[in-house]
DNA sequence: AGCCACAGGGCAATCGATTGCCCTGAATGT
DNA sequence: ACATTCAGGGCAATCGATTGCCCTGTGGCT
């Protein structure tokens, strides 16, 4: 064929069926079904080319609705995350999706809030639009969400936060594992006296690194200091380190449950005039982007999310697969990453840390 | 009723359909469906009351796929996303998906790839799953993409890349405005020779950034200098900037096309021994997050993401609710951050700049 | 008393693809 | 030569909700 033939699809107009194709072949759209979706067996080769072919010319567009509607199967998965300005969930969302699509699905992504009938109706209205299964990475403890969840049945896995109760497949990071490396790695710095800027209890991720410090700290005969942030993020780390600076604050390391919790850490130490590492070591948790410019490098613990998400939707699929399939739980390595934000804990007496003139700390351990 | 009643709705097992609700209330479907959707004139109060209260009776959940095969409306909205990893995309993402769901629609979200045909199959995909439009974050100059999205009649806005012509709604930020913020500032701290690091021509913003630059440079009498770097990413940035570096290097500051380049640009002229900003300058654009905590903290342009997302989710309602309505464009006001990666050009040859071995800078004025 | 409007609700077609079942003719086996 | 299998393909029901149209009875109006 040496004249270069125009490939050129005519324009999908008003939806051209697959009965339309039917028609123009002369055969029945059962048929064409089979052939374009070639079901072994069921069409000659030389019929479903020509199928096919037709299909083509005509600009066929398979309805995937009507097909869902039929087989019952959406081939969509509901993502629950709870923010995707927090920079560790866009590529544990990148990966996900990427790992789904290249098995045919496609992820419709919701922001969950805080209040607990919206979050119900969230995953009725994934529910309705038939979903596959659903990813979710905002779960709670206690999670009226999750109860929804299985009142529909639908095929679950938590992702980065959950729970090795069995109801749900869980992949998650090894939280007790990395609190240990970064107190160790504290306590080989000098550190004595450490606090911890604890993330929502009720978030999984931030009880169960909360209680690790706890219990560890005890273990290591570490004189613990523990606050509450209110979320995970840069502003509520801001305010619970404000609140553990303004009282008598002798510890000379913070860990911080999260990198964002971190940065608002250091926004609070800064204005306090305290140096980080001079003054106060600091930790984060999860090395999100960029953790490594900013000033000091923040030192963290490194979670490849990456790969969690690849994971999670994996073992989503595995569900899809056979839904029988007993609950897994899977728990993700993580590895501390030292960088600057760290250094040797500073031989001074705990009333010279304080830079303002706040009331002078007293003797007090630490506080109920 | 003094006796607590459990509001328990029945667990959700297979499918209780629109005519198991009209059998037991003994009407026809037809009723159902317009009672429980509040049809004005067509079903009394009454029995309208009853219908409802056995259609939670029964844990009645309404179909959305079946009812997207008649209606022809899927509620569904398609959103290319280039990359969630990177830090611009998420808050926009967010915003867009929060106003959206507060408009009964849900966000099936994408990745592309570089690879054209997948570009193609991937709204291919999307219209088969009968999205109710698109909102593209990715779209690129000449892309055939767009192409496929004409071919099917999508409506579509256009966010964050986009251009003006006509074809698509579109919703951008003012690159000649931030441009020329950006040279203002660099011109009045004393600098005269200004390098570009430009992004991806075959993106909007790439290219658009880049024309203001070079333009504005004559204007303003600025020795320019422009090196390409092939993705906005910190990678592709450190390699433009190491180019850039490696042969005569006489700026004093480097306009970045975008923060996440701009880290990239940073991390080469650290690799050089340059110091930010004594020896060089360094803007980005976009204000990512933490652009603030960075070390030097970047001046940058900041572009109001989750303002972007709003409006340009808006403008698609806007478009769904008129299919007919013309396109329309919209330029958002950006506004320079100005933060210590940029200070007073130093008064020294440009011989000492370079701080490796490489060749001396010649006389040569700016590069073809 | 006669006419009309209209509220309330039933009927059935429809959206587009899928699939279990049935039918036919040809090929194969004995 | 006859029975049997099977490839190839047609048929129609089905998934669940929506909606234009029709029907009936009641109330209001003149």
């Amino acid at each position: 064929m040496p004249v270069a033939r125009q490939r050129r699809p005519p324009p999908a107009r008003a939806a051209v069926t697959i009965a339309d194709v039917a028609r123009s072949a002369g055969v029945h759209p059962g048929s064409v079904s089979r052939a374009l979706r070639g079901i072994e067996g069921k069409v000659s080769e030389v019929t479903r080319q020509r199928i096919q072919r037709i299909a083509r010319k005509l600009g066929y567009q398979p309805n995937a609705v009507a097909a869902s509607l039929r087989t019952k199967r959406s081939n969509l998965v509901g993502v629950i995350v709870p923010d995707l300005g927090n920079p560790t969930f866009g590529p544990l969302v990148t990966s996900i999706e990427i790992e789904l699509r290249s098995h045919g699905l496609m992820c419709m992504v919701v922001h969950t809030t805080d209040d607990l009938s919206d979050r119900k109706a969230l995953v009725a209205a994934l529910a309705h639009r038939q979903v596959s299964g659903l990813l979710i990475l905002a779960a709670e403890i206690g999670d009226p969400l999750l109860d929804e969840v299985r009142r529909y049945r639908l095929p679950t896995v938590l992702v980065n936060r959950g729970f090795g109760d069995g109801r749900f497949s869980t992949i998650v990071s090894d939280d007790p594992e990395s609190v240990r490396a970064v107190l160790e790695h504290l306590v080989e710095l000098g550190h004595r006296r450490i606090a911890h800027v604890a993330g929502p209890v009720s978030s999984s991720t931030g009880l169960r690194r909360r209680e690790a410090f706890a219990s560890l700290c005890r273990k290591l005969k570490v004189t613990a200091r523990i606050v509450q942030a209110a979320a995970f993020t840069r502003e509520a780390g801001r305010l619970a380190a404000t609140r553990l600076l303004s009282r008598s604050f002798s510890s000379t390391a913070i860990f911080a449950a999260n990198d964002l919790i971190a940065l608002g850490v250091l926004d609070a130490l800064r204005h306090h005039g305290l140096r980080v590492p001079d003054d106060v070591s600091l930790v984060g948790h999860n090395d999100m982007p960029f953790m490594d410019l900013i000033d000091p490098p923040l030192t963290t613990v490194r979670v490849d999310v990456s790969h969690m998400g690849r994971e999670g939707a994996r073992m989503l699929l595995a569900l899809l697969d056979t839904p029988e399939q007993a609950r897994e739980s899977r728990i993700l390595r993580s590895s501390l990453v030292v960088r600057g934000s760290t250094s040797r804990a500073a031989v001074r007496s705990p009333a010279t840390v304080l830079a303002s003139p706040w009331p002078p700390p007293s003797r007090r351990s630490t506080p109920p």
